[in-house]
DNA sequence: ACAAATACTGTATATCGCACAGTATGTCAA
DNA sequence: TTGACATACTGTGCGATATACAGTATTTGT
């Protein structure tokens, strides 16, 4: 394989990640929670790649954040926003889009 | 809306476009007739976008190429290799790996 | 003959996933 | 009680990609 397979899972990450990601904080969460959450329905990420998700996205003006201070260690709760809801919806009908092209041409492979 | 929704799209695209291609080229295309051919079936790429991917994928050894100049102007046509299916494949595995997490968010979404 | 369509190449740029590096608090076993 | 490990985050830098911008050359339609 003349690339790493690590890369490609990037490239496929782009934009997955954010759907994924909006959708997660329908619930409020805070970053460190989101990992293990995200693990435990079977998919991975960065710690490194989580992290600066969320702060974009917050960022955009799609998530919200508030910090708790008053239990244990302090922990950056994020949601998501009105906006947010309205980009998500966006992505995941292009995402929709894409898929209905993927199995048209699945089609044509087998058949052709 | 903070951010053009044509941003969205670029990142939205970033994997899939190569899935497209490689699973196009079951057939052997050149450029010009592939983005017809996208069209045709629902989509759009930008000229400026796919000829950079074919090149792109053809240095990766994921497709193979070769001149056409018998008939009419020059037409470069590519085809999918062995390794592009492989990795096609894999591309696909991905992609459903991760509408499977999406699917299951969604309906915690839609329960919660 | 002139515009528009065809069919490509080459360079530049912005963005994002992730690597690398770092800070600080809490927990628990030896 | 100390020091290793988990928790919880911030900040900077890099490489790859989608796409913009610019350009070349041939063919077709009017």
């Amino acid at each position: 394989m003349s690339i790493k397979d690590s890369k490609i899972e990037v490239e496929m990450n782009r934009g997955f990640l954010q759907i994924m990601v909006l959708l997660a904080l329908e619930t409020p969460m805070y970053g460190y929670m989101m990992l293990r959450f995200i693990e435990k329905i079977g998919y991975s990420v960065e710690e490194n790649t989580l992290y600066p998700i969320l702060r974009r996205l917050e960022k955009n003006g799609w998530l919200s954040s508030r910090w708790d201070v008053e239990h244990d260690r302090p922990k950056k709760y994020y949601e998501i926003t009105e906006e947010g809801k309205i980009i998500r919806n966006k992505l995941l009908g292009i995402r929709q889009k894409q898929t209905g092209v993927i199995s048209k041409l699945m089609k044509e492979v087998n058949n052709g």
